[in-house]
DNA sequence: GATGAATGAGTATTCATTCAT
DNA sequence: GATGAATGAATACTCATTCAT
């Protein structure tokens, strides 16, 4: 039935298990995380998670991807409505921000459990919602170099500089429960990375 | 015997726990990782390993205690050679690189195995050799201020750009083995947190 | 599960796994049964015990409970049969050595295993289905000395004189490989308590 | 070294050894004393006690022999002043629960520990201090008859009945702390057996 | 399709015993 | 002889997964 349409009733009741598994995924981290109680949250039997994930990794590997798919959905039509590439990239990080920091334990979830282990990985190695997620802000990068907005750099420097510096922030700002405000530290971090660290003259 | 002065030999012991702890542990993540094969890796029996700490959480946050407070120590005498608070600064993100490249699976670690559920953090809440790494990097942002060799801004802030941003960059360039060069990688980062991004007039 | 109304087929379940429980605990003693071995006696996995029982010190406990509970069920209809106190008494006393001769093994189990150490009994301070029994063996006491069927004395004595020593018996009769003769004994014990131990003039 | 004559050093040494091994058995029992406790307790080292004994099991057993010996030993002594048998019956009974009630211990260990399991029986099958000890009773009723002073009656039965009826008595009364008068049982006890529960016409 | 009872593989930890010192 | 550090066998319990209903 995995990759069966769906009726509207199972759309349902997969949303259902997607949404309890990032709830519990989230607490409890992905090894203590227990079927049967993502199932209790979901309202389902502990075998009915079997029909539509293969198996526990899958179910983490599924979430993690329609979580990434619905962010950059978002992000794509909120960027719609900035004109230049410019103002579509500060508009991205911004948003990025905002956007994991309603479930900061999305950015947990990013940096800690899909890199659980290098074994892992191995397992999975065409998988990566990550890589479209930097891709795209590579993307948005780019746009703003050709447009002169930004000195040309190295793409993937910049979008790990971008990426790498929030969701350790956020990571942070969620592990500490929130005593520090995300938000100035957010521009603090966009003004250095705009104008540089060094003292104007 | 946990905490009692030991004997050469058991010096020896200890160290070679340890050090199958962070090979096993790297390899395997905090999980997947096998008191047996740590013990097995270590030429050891499996209950030695708990003459020497309490339990695998233990061995866990021994081993990272003892990374960070090793890298402390070498950094500290590395940055003595320099003269400024600026050169210190930029000797020390040089060589907080270079020291984890070395390797990489600490900054792995570092990121998520002590991150492994809020559940985990939350058993642990005074242990933060982090904290420690952290403030560290914070006194010479402070230090480079202070002398006025860069422009004040939030030390916090800044502190989690160089430490977010490079732990991340190694752990991509751990995990994408090593396709592309750490040191260009860094040296564009500096260059941006540096001179900013807006094109020079 | 545990303490849910049970189907048919988990009943049965259920007591396989008590039955498995009486002879693995009778034969080795607490400490010595295997939770293995249980299972496997009672045709089950061995998780399935810990659908039923919460550990292997609550599957001593309720096994316990139960024989007691369906031992005093027996007795208590098969004394309906008797008319006065002191036949009810006398019955109690021949049926009490009957039954448990039937099982011996539950004799040395209350009277070794329920007692592993003061520390256990600590764990379950209102634990007491031995007091039930007790409790029983007073009350037809109380009743024969109110009958005037035997002299007034203090009635936990004699339930103590009655079980502990019958108990005593009963073991050594069953670790001795039945080498005497259990009924001859219980006559001669019956005896001497009715009629004591000094010559008859 | 186990058996060779020992020098007065190693006769102390062993007698701490046996001394601890009293005291953890009685509070612990059989399976949760610890070699290592008893010797900590002992203030001698693990390796040391196997100087002594060839295992834990021997030395519950060589625990268990001294005690009863040096018991006969003392009953023995204290009978000799008694002139008639029945009056050395009668003083073995009272010291027996005296010296028994001193350390209410040894008669739960005679009664739970030393009857582990038929496995455990049947691995000793020479092996019966118990056997000594109701032997000597025995020896006491037979004199008693012969004197005329109690009815010919089955001498084990009434060893069986004093022994079992006491060892019961103390058990309990230990496990209840204490919370009933041990002396005033006894007594209730002791007359209900020489004069038997009937009315007295 | 949905369920949840049953399964049994898998593992951290303990502790009696050994043996190099 | 005495020690106690080292050993590794042994086991209760968990939980992802299955499958009869």
């Amino acid at each position: 039935m995995c990759d069966t349409v769906l009726s509207d009733k199972q759309i349902q009741k997969r949303a259902a298990i997607v949404n309890a598994a990032i709830e519990v995924f989230a607490q409890y981290g992905f090894h203590e995380a227990k079927i049967a109680q993502i199932a209790a949250q979901a309202n389902v039997g502990d075998g009915t998670i079997y029909l539509y994930f293969k198996n526990k990794e899958d179910l983490l590997i599924k979430v993690f991807e329609e979580i990434i798919t619905k962010r950059l959905d978002q992000l794509q039509s909120l960027l719609d409505n900035e004109q230049t590439a410019m103002d579509k990239l500060v508009s991205f990080f911004n948003h990025h921000v905002a956007l994991f920091s309603d479930q900061p334990f999305v950015a947990r979830l990013m940096a800690v459990e899909l890199r659980q282990s290098p074994e892992f990985l191995e397992r999975y190695p065409t998988y990566q919602p990550l890589r479209r997620y930097l891709g795209f802000l590579e993307t948005l990068i780019n746009d703003a170099i050709a447009e002169g907005s930004i000195r040309p750099i190295d793409t993937k420097s910049l979008s790990f500089l971008i990426f790498g510096t929030m969701n350790f922030v956020i990571t942070e700002w969620s592990l500490s429960h929130q005593t520090f405000s995300l938000n100035e530290t957010k521009n603090t971090i966009a003004d250095i990375v705009l104008h540089g660290l060094l003292p104007r003259s």
